[in-house]
DNA sequence: TGAACCTGGATGATGTGTCAACTATTCCCG
DNA sequence: CGGGAATAGTTGACACATCATCCAGGTTCA
């Protein structure tokens, strides 16, 4: 209908087909509610967010438990004012603790404090179980398959080449690096 | 890797399979990394939000180029507080209007402007392009028909039964109903 | 009619993400 | 060594989302 709407959009304009609109259609909505659900799950029966998560299983990752601002920045593929202003925030709760870098001026660990610990403890099972009755329980093994191939291949057409130039963000010494930081601990 | 940090977690607890890991830890960072760009996209070349894209969509998709407050809300899946809100800043920058309904006192309509009507215009065809440059330029037909199926049975999960009951949004009327809102104009 | 209740919507506080400066250190190179 | 560039991180302003609360206009029913 929007096709109606728009005729005088330069002709070159490639709209979607109808089956690539029922999946995008499909997957923006999916994706909205998703995020929402899993938040609001997480912020109620833990006390945290999803962020205050994703920052957590970061620190939990490392032996040693401390990490370096802009590490951080970059294995969440956040910007490092959002890491910065974030850590705040989880500081003020006592979440994490900032501690001097000795061997550079400039830099700071984050690390994990005994309350953090409990926290993600205390929230990762609940997250891991509504994770599998909202998704997986839902899924083939085909499926899963699929949504991790289809996933990779978008994530990958982003961060390299000119998207990732784009961006900008907090730029990874090598940008094909970023997908190969496999292996760690689930986000689940 | 998660697993062997909380080994006290109830032994009940549901952890991910290898493969669903994968999946899951591939799809949380592209749909992170794709909204972002989507939205930088969005408001570098034309001067809106994916919100406001969201909300002229949703007006252009009318005759008449208006909608009730709480009918924009069901239709996107928000929060009446939050088009309210978004309908103001939206107000504030021209891009629509608010008139008020005279056969509901209580009610009122947001009218789309011609600032609006144009920033859409001028919006959808770059956006088009992005979604198509970004996914599905990438994906064979099997896996468009796979991302839609699968984010079909994932939104219809969180649409329906408990999870809905859950969120307790704004309640569409009947809760099957908010799957049925298809064949409308697409979001991009 | 009027009291209890429901509905459509607005509002303010708070937490969060982004962008554009800004500071302080370290690096590089003459 | 010294000065410019790069790097690590912070800060402030602003847009946005959520929550709880409020309020005015309808509905129901005695």
């Amino acid at each position: 209908m929007m096709c109606q709407l728009f005729p005088y959009a330069e002709a070159v304009t490639r709209w979607l087909e109808p089956e690539q609109q029922r999946a995008w259609r499909a997957y923006v909505r999916m994706q909205g509610e998703l995020n929402a659900h899993l938040s609001r799950q997480m912020s109620v029966d833990s006390d945290i967010s999803m962020a205050d998560f994703a920052v957590l299983v970061q620190l939990t990752d490392t032996r040693d438990e401390r990490v370096r601002v802009l590490e951080l920045a970059r294995s969440l593929h956040w910007e490092k004012s959002r890491i910065s202003h974030h850590v705040a925030r989880m500081e003020k709760r006592g979440l994490v603790r900032r501690e001097n870098c000795s061997s550079d001026g400039r830099g700071s660990f984050v690390v994990l404090t005994d309350q953090g610990r409990s926290a993600i403890e205390e929230a990762a099972p609940a997250h891991a179980e509504t994770v599998h009755k909202l998704v997986f329980d839902l899924l083939t093994e085909a499926e899963v398959e699929a949504l991790g191939s289809i996933s990779e291949k978008i994530f990958t057409r982003l961060t390299t080449g000119e998207c990732a130039a784009v961006v900008a963000r907090c730029d990874a010494d090598d940008p094909m690096e970023v997908v190969s930081q496999e292996g760690g601990c689930p986000e689940a």
